[in-house]
RNA sequence: GUGAAUGUAGCUCAGCUGGUUAGAGCGCCAGACUGUGGAUCUGGAGGCCGGGGGUUCGAGUCCCCUCAUUCACCCCA
């Protein structure tokens, strides 16, 4: 690839380089989801890149794809097993359970980094992804659910988006599941048509067959039992009482019964955000109730809900709706000298104007005033402030306004009022 | 793990049925403007045509293998 003798040594497959120039718009979605969750009161929690595998082999799903195949797993120098977190919802409960003194409940927290599962990449999928998550762990309210799915309504509308819709279901509890997955199995069996994929997952997870691609399963599943019509009087009421939340706050939903989620741990009220025109991968949010899993990790029988959204999915959304935010200004004053007697002046002149805070930079090349010029404009640098040798004979600067072409000579010692009242937004 | 498509200058791409010095646009560097950007013109640098093997007098063009990228399936954020 590369011109060199030696084969260039490329990034691992399904990982990315957030460059220089990119980096500000992680910083833009970053700063929005920490700003939502402190309105919503949901602190930061960080959690280890690696975990022992066993956390993910018990809640995750033993069957599921995470677990059976995608998980990057190793063994340390003590014979440990360990795994590079492929998800963050298990870690955070896992701490919870960790935390010294009893927390005060709900125990609200959010997480925002990166997680790791070994899939072929594709649009929308990495290796390397980065996922900002909430949970709320020690309440069953179905306000609580709806707190979740308002925050990341909130996050989104804040962000600019308008192409996301939220699909809701409820999935039932381990009391009313066992009758509605009988109810399921027994329609299936019963019919002809399923696609291969389906077959199987009829026998691993029959909830899976719903949401199969496939025309014909499609078809089959519009017409099958659905888990809303099996609920326990429980699961009944917590459902209404999430869809009343919704529709008292006014986030907008739509029910959709086939819709279940991979992860073994969840229960009640499942969700995702999904996005129209993001190809094949177009969940950018998803989440649900976890009421199970704390206990199932060794804890007292403790309810839970939370959500994990996607970065790279939710900046591919920015960019398909022209939601970017301009990149920031990289230089604000050029520093540029003709000649090299006028260059120990102008890094004089560099130097004091980083040290009062001017974002400044100079030529490193040896370059002609004109490409030091080109230099500034590609850059984008609104001011240039340029030293001669007649500069450095009278002790004064030429000042630049790049956006006009406007420039004046002053005395050194007015350099910096110069510079704040021709551009002094920048 | 499965399938398909694509790999030619820094970037985006041409290169007809194999034919000898591999091109364009943009970008980059320099000059026209011996101290000044965004316009124009001129010149220049930069490619073992992803890698390996094969067929052929001859391969960027054909065949095989391999690696990588992309999209889709599986699964999932």
């Amino acid at each position: 690839m590369a011109g060199s003798a030696k084969a260039a040594i490329q990034r691992p497959r399904g990982t990315q380089d957030v460059l220089p120039g990119a980096v500000y718009v992680w910083e833009y979605v970053e700063n929005a989801i920490r700003e939502v969750c402190r309105r919503y009161h949901y602190l930061e929690v960080r959690t280890p890149i690696f975990e022992h595998t066993e956390l993910f082999e018990r809640t995750t799903g033993e069957t599921t794809d995470i677990v059976e195949k995608q998980m990057y797993t190793f063994r340390d120098r003590g014979g440990r097993s360990l795994t590079l977190r492929p998800e963050g919802t298990a870690p955070v409960v896992r701490a919870y359970l960790e935390v010294p003194e009893r927390p005060l409940l709900p125990w609200k927290v959010f997480y925002l980094g990166p997680m790791f599962r070994h899939e072929r990449p594709q649009a929308g999928r990495f290796r390397q992804f980065v996922q900002f998550g909430v949970e709320a762990i020690g309440a069953d309210d179905p306000a609580l659910d709806g707190e979740v799915i308002a925050l990341a309504d909130d996050l989104f509308a804040r962000l600019g988006l308008e192409g996301l819709s939220v699909h809701l279901n409820s999935i039932g509890c381990p009391r009313c599941r066992p009758s509605y997955r009988e109810a399921l199995l027994s329609y299936f069996r019963g019919r002809e048509g399923l696609c291969a994929d389906c077959r199987r997952r009829l026998e691993v997870n029959p909830l899976r067959v719903l949401d199969c691609k496939e025309a014909s399963c499609r078809a089959l599943a519009e017409e099958a039992p659905r888990p809303t019509d099996f609920l326990c009087p429980e699961c009944r009421e917590h459902f209404d009482g999430v869809q009343a939340f919704l529709r008292h706050t006014g986030i907008p939903f739509v029910l959709a019964p086939t819709l279940v989620r991979g992860l073994d741990y969840y229960t009640r009220t499942v969700f995702e955000i999904m996005h129209g025109a993001l190809g094949a991968q177009n969940t950018v949010c998803a989440g649900g109730r976890y009421d199970g899993l704390v206990e199932q990790l060794g804890g007292d029988p403790t309810p839970g809900v939370g959500f994990a959204a996607g970065l790279e999915r939710l900046i591919t959304t920015l960019e398909l709706e022209g939601r970017l935010p301009p990149p920031p200004t990289e230089v604000q004053v050029m520093v540029a000298y003709a000649g090299n007697a006028a260059r120990p002046v102008a890094l004089d002149i560099l130097y004091r104007l980083r040290r009062s805070g001017w974002q400044a930079d100079i030529d490193y090349l040896g370059r002609s005033l004109r490409a030091q010029m080109k230099q500034a404009s590609r850059l984008g640098a609104p001011l240039v402030a340029m030293v001669g040798e007649d500069e450095v004979a009278s002790g004064e600067v030429t000042v630049r306004d790049m956006r006009t072409g406007e420039q004046v000579r002053v005395p050194l010692e007015e350099l910096e009022v110069t510079l704040r009242r021709i551009a002094p937004t920048t």
